[in-house]
DNA sequence: ACCAGAAAATGACCGCGGTCAATAAAAAAT
DNA sequence: ATTTTTTATTGACCGCGGTCATTTTCTGGT
């Protein structure tokens, strides 16, 4: 009861990535049509189907990899010591993930782990985030009446913050940098 | 150029809405199908998007109806003086909120006005919300080092990020509620 | 080399959201 | 009352994601 991978599928599934970064590097994610990408890669629809779920399984994975080389960047910036240095650092993350506003909502509905066994590329990078930041917390002068985790989630809930009032015009006078600056200070370093 | 609306059409778009409650009453917002509700209404489907922009304009009608009454709710309830009672305040808003999978995705992704000239009732909601906590926030015991309407924001972005590991199979050790609450208690009286 | 069984690829088909030119009904003009 | 203009309704049709029975291709055993 093998169940051996032939080297034709793993050739298969190269070419509809390849097609699929070709199809969105012309029109950006959003206008990606699976037909398109198919007809790009030359093979036939069912195909597509039989190597991702769905759509959102190949989106998940394009986007997934772009999210983790952003995060490699990230990293490579070196501990952060300030709250501008820190945003800063995220730069690149948060960029990409409000390049698009289908890519930030499609990053959103599939940053939380479906579950525990099968965690999808995005919540992997979520988590990935997550602890890097809380690396970066035990390095830096900030309070310390809570621990470095508590304080690595609040600023990834203050960055999701930022970028989703990014996409509201009642909220668009500020800009994201600046308004994630007043909130990592009001809360990594409060003042009473 | 006068554009007199028929009183047919409020007879109509009242059928439709109404032919919507009772299907999602049977089966859930996320299993609502256009075709259902218009033939549940005695219209054709091109009727329906003469009313509506598209299956979303409905949906954000309806969850904004109901997520207006749960902040009627909250509202009664009455200025929380401590965060366990302000968790309480607002915990049928979160309730709702978190009913359906779809119903939060919905919510977050219509969470911000496309334009200032029209505001959505979901993103209206959001705005009501805010201004609640806001006023809340104005006459209870937190810290003082930074304005009410960055606090309410505060409170906003962390009922957010409660409500997403919710969904998230890594973080659902810890419950919704136990978990705003430390969240809110670090945010509103830090200790250092 | 050949065959049996497993794995992969195919494309006709379906479901469902959304469009639009044609039609019917209502309101305004005569 | 009749014509003209505006507003509302209709349903055949389209786009696109996703399915599945059938066919093709590969692989391991003899």
């Amino acid at each position: 009861m093998q169940k051996t991978i032939q080297k034709r599928t793993l050739k298969t599934r190269a070419k509809l990535i390849a097609a699929s970064e070709e199809v969105i590097a012309k029109g950006g994610y959003e206008a990606l049509r699976v037909e398109e990408v198919v007809q790009a890669a030359g093979v036939a629809k069912g195909t597509f189907f039989a190597h991702f779920r769905d759509k959102d399984a190949l989106m998940e994975i394009l986007i997934g990899e772009k999210l983790n080389a952003c995060l490699s960047r990230a990293e490579d910036h070196g501990t952060p010591k300030t709250v501008p240095d820190l945003i800063d650092a995220l730069e690149p993350v948060h960029q990409f993930m409000t390049s698009e506003r289908y890519v930030f909502d499609l990053i959103i509905r599939y940053s939380g782990a479906a579950a525990v066994a099968e965690i999808g590329p995005i919540a992997y990078c979520f988590e990935r985030y997550f602890r890097m930041v809380e690396a970066w917390m035990e390095n830096v002068d900030t309070r310390t009446d809570i621990t470095p985790e508590l304080l690595a989630e609040g600023v990834q809930a203050f960055a999701i913050q930022s970028m989703s009032l990014k996409y509201c015009a009642l909220h668009s006078a500020q800009n994201f940098s600046d308004r994630l600056e007043v909130y990592l200070n009001a809360w990594l370093t409060p003042a009473a």
